[in-house]
DNA sequence: TTGTATGCGTTATCAA
DNA sequence: TTGATAACGCATACAA
């Protein structure tokens, strides 16, 4: 077992042409080789070890089972989800997942994807949040996670950003709140902007307007405390916050302590995700639980639907959100 | 811009042949192509927008500029900041990595090398913890992470578990606690053997010997949380107890709860990681923060170092930990 | 310093 | 149904 196994040693060893053991081993052309020799083919190349050389094969068909995947930062908690679901998706077909960061750095992606184009890859998998441009050339097979381009003609899967902001909005009102604000994520995220206008919409569906808004430059603890200090610092008589996302909402926790506001006896906070351990905070946050992992998995076949068959219309699937009722949102006090 | 361009096309564009073309654009080859068409050569590569087939590079030359990242799952807190780290290092060097999860399971573990072998891999970082066998041939460049064989004939890289065990034990020892247990991790993985190893020597130092050991079969909450009512069951006097790492922590907190039992008031409880939130936990937990970035930062720059030398002896690198105290430790009640 | 020739392992086309 | 042949794009040993 000193060098692998070639399909060349295979067809020597089973006595055929080295085509011929191609054809056999090749599930696509089965069925053009006679089942005798098949047998016989495929016996060899077990006894090798055969597992063909992805280079070479690459090099011939132009493609290979690997795809790209491209998230923003592997450390947010949103993405871990996502990516497993994504590799147990291409796995159950034998694709492989290339991963890369891009820490939202417009040039960082498009080095990586220009590294990641010389790769012969099947496709690609986008979670980076920037709403502009259409990253990679029309013919390369793209699915796009928690993002969708304004002209529609990329394949995507999101959840349903605007349900889950409804229900945030209906449960507020039904507990008395009419005074409503907003810590809303970077507005050139498809997140950010989808939860804001969805916000609007379903305030005013109830008669209302935002009791102040307050646009966060990134899904950040900090950058949600800052938006919470400024927020109130406009107009002190918001009783509940509708925050862009989980992070964004710890920040306003901490915000409201340090202004010496209770949480939700004075203010009741919403966020967005669901991540860990929001359950055990202080209190329990109540927020809106995407399904993470299924979109990540939805994605993978997804993409492995459009490499099989790439002239078919770009799907765009919307997965349900969860409404998650925690202890940080209270009746809102009659003050 | 229809198809990609080759090196031919290069050549072309620059009056030259290919081979000299590739020479030219090769950093190793540089110096054997005269400047003035070199420069040409680059330029002519620039304005086609010419990026190298991997696939034929990786044919031709046997080996690619991928590797192999394989872990149990990237929703255990700890991976993602390793897998950033190994990321950001790999990339330094033009290099990309190829994720892939086992799930602990051998089978899986098998199953997923055998299908990146196949890939023409650069090298692999192994991040499973099962200690048992060398998982690839001798010839494969591979960086441990986490993990060391017994052998010791593998590059590994990992955070100096005894220290940070042996710190915590003295903390508790100087806080007066002398019956102090242990929920030590799955013994099948480096990292449970070793902080129970550690235990031990750490309390005999102390001329102490553990108050109840339980061997946890996951690192879980939920085997935390079991272990914890079995340790207590058997000897209900320990005052504080060393958990095998922070989930095991919060399994034992919960459990402590059920039982009517304060923490610390009661019984002190470490964990081990810092994972996310725990600061945030009630208590907040004393724990020992490993430098998961760094350590996949490490591993990748080793990766490489032995890929570029791979006759040179095996490293070990041990990076420091550090002791977060927080309030899940108290001095021991006289009781 | 540059050009020529060859082969890496696979698959697709063509011929038998 | 099978075999022969060529080509994918690149890097290198060798010749010029």
């Amino acid at each position: 077992m000193d060098k692998p196994a070639t399909i060349k040693d295979v067809a020597e060893l089973a006595r055929v042409h080295a085509a011929t053991a191609s054809r056999a081993l090749n599930p696509q052309t089965r069925d053009k080789v006679s089942p005798r020799t098949a047998a016989r083919i495929v016996e060899a190349a077990r006894t090798l070890g055969y597992s063909p050389n992805s280079a070479a094969r690459s090099l011939r068909t132009r493609t290979s089972s690997v795809v790209g995947v491209v998230i923003p930062d592997l450390r947010n908690p949103v993405f871990p989800p996502i990516v497993r679901g994504v590799e147990d998706g291409l796995r159950e077909a034998g694709y492989l997942a290339l991963l890369g960061n891009t820490d939202g750095d417009a040039e960082r992606e498009r080095d990586l994807l220009a590294t990641m184009r010389g790769q012969q890859l099947a496709g690609f998998i986008l979670a980076t949040s920037k709403r502009d441009g259409s990253p990679l050339g029309p013919d390369a097979s793209v699915v796009l996670v928690n993002r969708r381009t304004d002209a529609g003609d990329i394949a995507s899967v999101v959840a349903d950003s605007a349900a889950g902001v409804h229900a945030l909005v209906t449960l507020l009102v039904t507990q008395g709140h009419t005074r409503i604000g907003h810590l809303a994520g970077p507005q050139d995220t498809s997140t950010g902007i989808e939860r804001y206008r969805a916000l609007l919409d379903g305030l005013s569906t109830h008669g209302l307007s935002p009791s102040g808004v307050e646009f966060c430059d990134a899904y950040s603890e900090q950058a949600g405390y800052d938006a919470t200090l400024a927020l109130l610092a406009d107009r002190a008589s918001a009783t509940a916050i509708v925050a862009g996302n989980d992070m964004i909402a710890l920040g306003c926790y901490r915000a409201l302590a340090e202004l010496g506001l209770r949480c939700p006896e004075d203010v009741s906070v919403t966020g967005f995700n669901d991540m860990p351990f929001v359950d055990q905070q202080r209190p329990p946050l109540t927020t809106v639980r995407i399904p993470h992992y299924e979109i990540g998995y939805e994605a993978a076949r997804l993409l492995l639907e459009r490499i099989a068959n790439p002239t078919s219309p770009p799907k765009r699937i919307v997965l349900p959100v969860q409404l998650i009722t925690r202890a940080s949102v209270a009746p809102a006090s009659p003050a």
